[in-house]
DNA sequence: CTGTTAGCGCGTTCAC
DNA sequence: GTGAACGCGCTAACAG
């Protein structure tokens, strides 16, 4: 591997000009200029990371965290954030943390090493803990949950889809669609994702007066096995119910899955209305009606306000928030 | 941030003794260990990532360069490489060649900055001159499809799934549930990909004694909707086939969709095998049979292939292939 | 066992 | 305009 030593010494240039050439800041002739690059080209050279990142403290590169990736999720806002850090030369590096809390304080603790310019933060629950986490890194940071801080104050941004809203849109629409036995079908009711999206939904029934059966509530874990039996469960119980609001696709396709099993026809006998509006709504039959997550959006913004911290120094900050909106499909019918 | 230094001045010692302290390595007396661990811990120091990079030329990460990320195909793959590489203290930088050419040189160029100690690389389309770029890096490459390099010697690994056998499976399932009509459904001939499909299931039908129908062999792009418009556009055009081979599930999807739009009826009008075998078979009605490429095993022995090469020094060349495996569902109708 | 010293490759003063 | 020299934080060879 060449290093500027090696062009200085075959074009009898310094080291110093040679720098100064390759990366245009400073005095460097136009011929000297022209040489160094030529010879740089031919050598092959390119620059050495570590060296460049020791000096500057600059990585170029920004920590991608995300609890699953094998949840659809997620790829879109992983694309959707590559694409515009792309464009300003960074490149992502992937963070697994695979919904657990430990992973995630040992990944957080990792960045410390300054190897990272900065980090998007996605997590299915941020207790205090985490944020004090993810402030002790010292780094840029959006997460891509909406997240107030007890004290009030904090450094990192948020950019997000309003959760509580969407559950609200999903619920609202089954009710508008002349349901009032609606079910709920969430993940742990102990994280922030799942108690938002109940909230949305209670409040929806609320609005109409419907009181809320707890009966009506069933706990997976996003998977589409979980939706699957957890919904298979609650039929074979005889519980019933004319809707169900499951918190993502995943769910959604497992919930129908169990309906055709025991019989039931969507939408005739049953709708479904589901959260994250994926590729799998396209798959089910009928297609499934689903709440867009502008996860695509979500991407870009938050790799937008990174870069914005990065390039631009912007020191103050920033939320910004999305309305999810429906798409409607054909797995909900018009009761009455 | 912390330093060595910071340490050293704190406790009294040196920095080379801090330095073997914390790094176990060469002497040092259990005492001076111990002040040193835990000032190192009050202090909450984490060693510069660029520092230890520029000395030991070690950055303890891998590239994964993928054609889309939005692929399914590629999920499971990145988990099972993620997962096994997690395990050694790597972490993946994720490089998103969006399925173009000069995109993926672009990437490998960047590479001899030594910002990563190995690369597992995936393309739809492996050429001489990328095969070229690829061993211009210098670095520990695993590549995730079969190439035979023209001079018959290479320094970079494979592990694959055997592409041609997986559209032979197919194909061979189709004849065996008595059809004789069966479509091909892929993507562009130009890329090894489709070309190595192609190759199986000719090669099934010529096993049978069934000619290729020229008609039959459609086109498209990997997406759904790419398989929905050809599959669609074939059936509009007064085309007829029993069956059809699906060079991936999302075009699977599209082509199941499009005959259903048809008023087609799967799998009693027509029958459809896919490859890939990912989460959206379980989705469509019915469930899809499709050919699992093993993507996870692929991931985590590519990975494997790397951490050999890297932790254990191996320095010869390794191949490695799977042979898929059919997955039967709901998709295939026995004719006869 | 410990401290001194010398780089790793690059960027950045500062004299010339 | 150009080159010499220093330092980013850490490791490793050597001397003590």
């Amino acid at each position: 591997m060449a290093t500027i030593y090696d062009i200085a010494k075959k074009t009898g240039f310094s080291a110093s000009t040679v720098a100064r050439a390759l990366n245009g800041k400073g005095y460097c002739s136009a011929a000297a200029k022209e040489i160094i690059l030529r010879t740089a080209e031919e050598m092959g050279y390119v620059p050495h990371e570590a060296a460049k990142m020791l000096k500057s403290n600059i990585t170029k590169k920004i920590m991608m965290c995300i609890p699953d990736i094998m949840n659809p999720y997620y790829f879109a806002m992983i694309h959707g954030a590559a694409t515009t850090l792309e464009r300003s030369g960074y490149s992502i590096l992937l963070g697994y943390t695979m919904h657990s809390p430990e992973k995630e304080f040992e990944v957080l603790d990792s960045l410390k090493g300054h190897f990272v310019d900065g980090v998007i933060f996605g997590s299915f629950d941020y207790t205090p803990a985490l944020i004090d986490a993810i402030e002790a890194t010292g780094l840029p940071t959006v997460i891509t949950s909406y997240y107030q801080s007890p004290s009030g104050f904090h450094g990192y941004d948020c950019v997000y889809v309003d959760q509580p809203q969407a559950a609200w849109i999903a619920a609202t629409h089954c009710i508008e669609m002349g349901h009032r036995r609606i079910a709920f079908l969430g993940g742990n009711p102990k994280e922030q994702n799942t108690r938002e999206r109940y909230e949305g939904y209670r409040r929806a029934l609320e609005e109409h007066h419907i009181p809320v059966d707890k009966a009506l509530v069933l706990h997976a874990d996003f998977t589409r096995d979980g939706g699957y039996q957890a919904f298979y469960e609650f039929l074979r119980h005889g519980e019933d119910c004319t809707a169900v609001v499951a918190c993502n696709d995943l769910m959604g396709v497992g919930c129908m899955k169990a309906c055709s099993d025991f019989g039931l026809n969507v939408p005739n006998d049953i709708s479904i209305v589901a959260l994250d509006n994926t590729e799998y709504c396209f798959c089910t039959t009928p297609a499934m009606t689903s709440v867009d997550m502008l996860q695509g959006q979500v991407g870009e913004e938050a790799a937008g306000f990174l870069l914005d911290r990065l390039l631009e120094k912007r020191a103050y900050q920033k939320n910004m928030a999305f309305s999810p909106v429906l798409v409607e499909r054909g797995s909900v019918k018009k009761l009455g």
